[in-house]
DNA sequence: TTTATATATCGTAATATTGCGATGTAAAAA
DNA sequence: TTTTTACATCGCAATATTACGATATATAAA
């Protein structure tokens, strides 16, 4: 058969995953520390940063902001991408529970 | 052409990449929360609770293993696995930077 | 209006992931 | 030793992702 499965799993546990898949490939996390790295909003120049072409630049993009990683915003001409701290604010609070939770109880064997 | 390219990125990127691609799937961030939920090694019931066949858990286990997300040892007969706080501290501190990164200079025009 | 610039979308080839039956392996139990 | 139990690996089919040339779209500049 193959892939997906998604029904079987919970809402939650399916959109935990679209975070994690929006982060899963190195051109993406090259997208976020640039836009940490240039400290604001960035109107196209990330196509120069990458060695990737501008159609898949703009493919990677549309996946950060549409796993809402990324917040994009029309500006004249181009548009304005910058990071959506509310989601990675999210996501640090998935492993602070995960974290909090092992080290409150520390019966780990391994 | 298609996929990879994973020489154009960092070391640095690519092995954040890997954390979230092992974490990209929902049954692997089910078989993450079973790991919290019971709350302490577990020797190989988690084919019980997912509604995969046991190869396909076993090769999620893999995955979850080689990325450092989860940690096993042999017990006997069995296997016992658990999860590698480690690692979950590295991927948390990641977020930690770009969180605090991002409230130190508050530029975002989005 | 015409042209340039910036970005998105389409189509398609290459590649990677996923799922699982069948089978292998190795320790435990009988 | 034989059988059972627990898990891993192989091999393959189905599906998803990735990359990019070609092309569409839409605003800006000339």
């Amino acid at each position: 058969m193959g892939a997906s499965k998604s029904d079987h799993f919970t809402p939650s546990q399916n959109s935990t995953a679209n975070w994690f898949k929006a982060l899963s490939h190195p051109a993406r996390i090259a997208i976020v520390e640039y836009l940490l790295k240039v400290n604001s909003c960035v109107c196209g120049d990330v196509v120069d940063e990458l060695p990737l072409a501008q159609p898949t630049i703009s493919q990677h993009l549309k996946e950060l902001k549409s796993a809402g990683i990324i917040k994009g915003s029309i500006a004249g001409n181009s548009i304005c991408y910058c990071l959506n701290i509310e989601t990675l604010e999210q996501i640090q609070s998935f492993f602070k529970q995960i974290i909090d939770s092992i080290e409150i109880n520390k019966n780990n064997c391994c």
